[in-house]
DNA sequence: ATAAATTGTTAGACGACTCTAATATTTTAA
DNA sequence: TTAAAATATTAGAGTCGTCTAACAATTTAT
């Protein structure tokens, strides 16, 4: 295992290379907030680990090994959300900071019992799939609200998951995973959209807000 | 806060000088198994905070700050044993490396859910006591079974919690926090106790095991 | 196609924590 | 009461992870 700080640049290069296969210098120094040079030194390190491939001036990309250990790192992650709100009554919104320190937590023998008492979960509080122990995902259809036609009816089954006041928006708005809604109408102006939810209440969401909603049809 | 390892000198400062309200820097490597300059070292930056009151060569004592710290960290140790216990059905053997880890969670939120769920407990699953939010403990009689009578009838309500052997030990025997015994035996020349139980069993213990045992009569 | 802007790297330093080797103090026992 | 044993400290170095300042490569836009 490595320390914590390498954990947390394993998952931050697992999350933000996932879309094109590599990240950037610059995005993870972004995203862990810290300084350029930090990074590149860590990311060496990583490379003699060989957790990552990685050339200067090109981008960082995880070896299978980095890859793996993303996998259980974001599988502790997930599974620690999920207990948290199912057998602790926390709520969904106030889960992610207490997360980040127990996905650290090494003992395979806690996420087992987590794991079975939450009867082998596939997804997590955000809709988010979550890794098997051999770090394979059960992927789900995903269509964002800003892609339904008017009309369509859809459940929504994840959120993407960045910042507290996100969630706390969608739970003012008394959205959650699993509630059916329908498009009503979609503003093509400002692309914001105006929802029919099962509470026969209408709610309206800016296009920003929309497009971290995801559906399944 | 501090350190994830500041927490561990804290925290193994408390229970060294818990009877004689010091620490010698000897003891305190041989616990934390690191070398005595990294003690000495370690001790001098937490005198400079103030946790810690040191003069060199003297023996090592936690101010009222330090130990405000040392309980709260135990508090969340012991918190987290009876979770892992009582909600998460761990056996009482395997639950003290784990809570090693969550001791060291930073979540008031997280933390004030589990005593909540446990109805605000007084002990951990060992017999410890658990320090209050305000870091008070409620003490109990505390009798160890190597002082009892032949023929007295006691409860046994805490062990001594060092090796995992030794709780391994104890489940074989059948011994549990809460059980009741009755001094059948006291051998004189090796100190060795026969107990009955209330199984009905006869158990005989060695003086080094029944020393480490507490009841209340 | 070259200058400006962006992005990335190197050099060097620092704090936290650890170590080994050398030295000093305190305790114990002859 | 002094020599030996036990205990503690200092000096100096190494690793991890961070930083600032200076420089180098790449991309972009004129």
């Amino acid at each position: 295992m490595g320390s914590l700080t390498e954990e947390n640049y394993i998952k931050s290069i697992y999350a933000l290379s996932e879309a094109t296969g590599e990240v950037y210098v610059s995005e993870l120094a972004k995203k862990l907030e810290v300084k350029l040079p930090s990074v590149n030194s860590m990311v060496k390190r990583l490379a003699t680990k060989k957790l990552v491939a990685y050339a200067p001036y090109k981008g960082i990309k995880l070896t299978e090994k980095g890859k793996k250990e993303a996998l259980a790192i974001i599988r502790k992650h997930r599974l620690a959300e999920l207990f948290l709100v199912k057998v602790m009554g926390l709520g969904w919104e106030e889960v992610h900071d207490i997360a980040e320190q127990l996905e650290h937590v090494n003992s395979s023998r806690f996420y087992e019992r987590i794991d079975e008492l939450l009867n082998r979960p596939k997804f997590d509080p955000h809709g988010e799939p979550i890794p098997d122990s051999n770090g394979k995902i059960h992927n789900q259809q995903r269509t964002s609200l800003i892609h339904l036609e008017e009309g369509l009816t859809a459940t929504i089954t994840a959120v993407t998951e960045d910042e507290k006041s996100f969630l706390d928006h969608l739970n003012a708005k008394g959205l959650q995973i699993g509630d059916a809604v329908t498009i009503k109408k979609r503003e093509l102006f400002d692309g914001s959209i105006t929802l029919l939810h099962k509470s026969k209440k209408e709610i309206l969401l800016t296009h920003q807000v929309a497009e971290r909603i995801w559906v399944e049809v």
